[in-house]
Formats: structure tokens, sequence, C-alpha cells
DNA sequence: CTCCGATCCTGATGGC
DNA sequence: TGCCATCAGGATCGGA
């Protein structure tokens, strides 16, 4: 599940490797993403240069002189650079040719993943209106105690809107909230500021951290090089439900929020 | 405005 | 052994 930490573990590894490089085609096996691959992108890239290989939330931007395209992971999706004579294998959906023998392939069984064009990035519907970056400085405490201000919704599910802070999916959500001792669905107009300003710096040193064992795998992720993150040794709650918290050795509980699990400790997360 | 459920997809897993 | 149900989840959409 590519989020933030992943996501750039993915644009460090690509970005060396792509930039400065031009486009010769654009191979799409199959076009059926979370959106339909637009036509467009094979027609506009070829004879471009990629010029900067950036991230935003969970979406990876390769820019050229005029164009950008926009890159997302889904659930189960991976970049990496392989030689263009290499045979794609299953799930391997679209390959961006470049003049060097290699290519940028994504792989995505699930198919939650997006592969769009635009011209206009910051006017682009998915990129408008994403919340701060986590590890940036607008994200702080009077920020997150501002807009959790009247909202009823659990705090777990607050942190996964990516229009109030970019980039946070359920595995970093939960561990963050771990660290903080807060509860998954406390809701999030109940913390105060002291709560607002501890769960900023949990998120700020769990996707810290998780970037520096390279992310997070627990199936599918990989990065540039094919090598899998190391993040999900050091989980304290994600997953643990069973097992004791290793802060009070009280067994971690796993409840259903919403859609989806949550996982914290019973007596040290109020 | 806010919130919640449904939705897209495939592969792994567990129960019978 | 095989079959079926369930679950994983990012982000949008529509309806309450």
């Amino acid at each position: 599940m590519p989020e933030l930490p992943e996501v750039e573990t993915t644009r460090r590894g690509i970005a060396p490797l792509i930039t400065g490089r031009r486009v010769l085609r654009v191979v799409v096996r199959n076009p059926k993403l979370r959106w339909r691959v637009p036509a467009r992108l094979a027609r506009e890239l070829p004879g471009q240069t990629v010029t900067d290989v950036t991230r935003r939330a969970k979406y990876l931007l390769l820019a050229t002189s005029t164009d950008t395209v926009i890159i997302h992971l889904g659930m189960s999706g991976s970049l990496r650079v392989v030689p263009t004579s290499l045979a794609p294998e299953l799930h391997e959906h679209v390959d961006i040719v470049f003049d060097n023998g290699y290519c940028l392939r994504l792989r995505d069984p699930r198919r939650f993943g997006a592969v769009l064009w635009t011209d206009k990035p910051s006017e682009h519907a998915l990129l408008a209106g994403i919340g701060p970056e986590p590890l940036s400085a607008a994200f702080n405490a009077a920020y997150l105690f501002r807009v959790s201000r009247g909202r009823r919704r659990a705090i777990r599910d607050l942190l996964l809107d990516g229009h109030v802070v970019a980039g946070i999916g359920n595995i970093y959500a939960n561990e963050a909230l771990f660290d903080a001792r807060l509860r998954p669905k406390r809701p999030a107009g109940r913390l105060n500021q002291d709560e607002c300003g501890q769960l900023v710096r949990t998120i700020r040193a769990t996707l810290t951290r998780a970037l520096r064992a390279g992310g997070t795998t627990l199936r599918d992720f990989q990065n540039a090089s094919g090598k899998p993150g190391y993040f999900q040794l050091k989980l304290k709650a994600y997953g643990r439900d069973g097992q004791p918290c290793p802060r009070c050795r009280i067994t971690i509980r796993h409840i259903r929020l919403g859609q989806r699990s949550a996982f914290f400790c019973p007596n040290c997360q109020l």
C-alpha cells in the first residue's frame, strides 16, 4: 500500500535514472486502471525530455518542459526502470520508453493506480485542493487544531483525508496514533492543542523513520530496484492484533473503523 | 459543509 | 483437494 514513504522512496529511485532522458514512445498494454490511461499521453509525450521528477501527496509527477505525467500507485503499484528489451510480465501495464534502452515500467496487479496527463498540474482536479505535506512547516499543531474543530469524525479518518493532510494512509495513521497515545476513533474535534501538537510530531517522526527504512512492504511494494522496504519490522500497532503492546504488553486490539481496520492498545491509547 | 457507504480490482487466506 | 467468501485499501462519488 504505497503511502508517502513508499512513493517518495520510488521517486528517489527513478529520478536519477530518467531525468534528462528523452521519451521515444509510450506503450500501454492495459489502459484500464483507476481511470483509463488517456490516449493523449502516447501522442504528446514522445520527443519530450523529462526535466523533473517530483511528488505531491501520493502522486508522482514527471515533468517535461510543457507537460506533466501524473502517476499514482494505488494499492499494489510499483515502478521500475528496466531494459526495454526485458519482456513485460503479467500486470505490467504501462512502459514509458526512453532513448537510452531503458523504460519506466508500471506494475499494478489490482489496477487501483493511475497514469494521467496534464499541461496544467496546478489546476488538475486530483492535485488542486490537496492538504499540506506532512513533512512541511505548513503542517503544524495550529493547523491541525484549526482544521479539526467541529469535526466529529474519528481522528484516524481525518488523517486519511488527503484534503486535510497529504500522503498518509492506514498504516502510518495507525502508527502515528499509537505513538501519540491517541485512540483511532477519538473524535477529531475533541483533541486539544497539546494532543494536536503531539500528533503532528509523531506523524513526522513515523514518516521520517519509514522513509529511512525504504518504506513498508506488506505484500506488493517494491522500490525502483525491485527491493522491498523494511519498516514493517518496526510496526508497533498496525497488523499486530493479538500481540503485546511494545509499551505496556497489553494485547493490541483490532477494530473495524469505517471500511478499514484500525489497531490500537486499549491500555495506553486514550 | 460534513460524513459515510459503495465502488473499482486481484491475489492471498481461511473455513468447510 | 477444491470451492467460495472475505479482506486488503486510495480516492472519488453520491446521497443522507
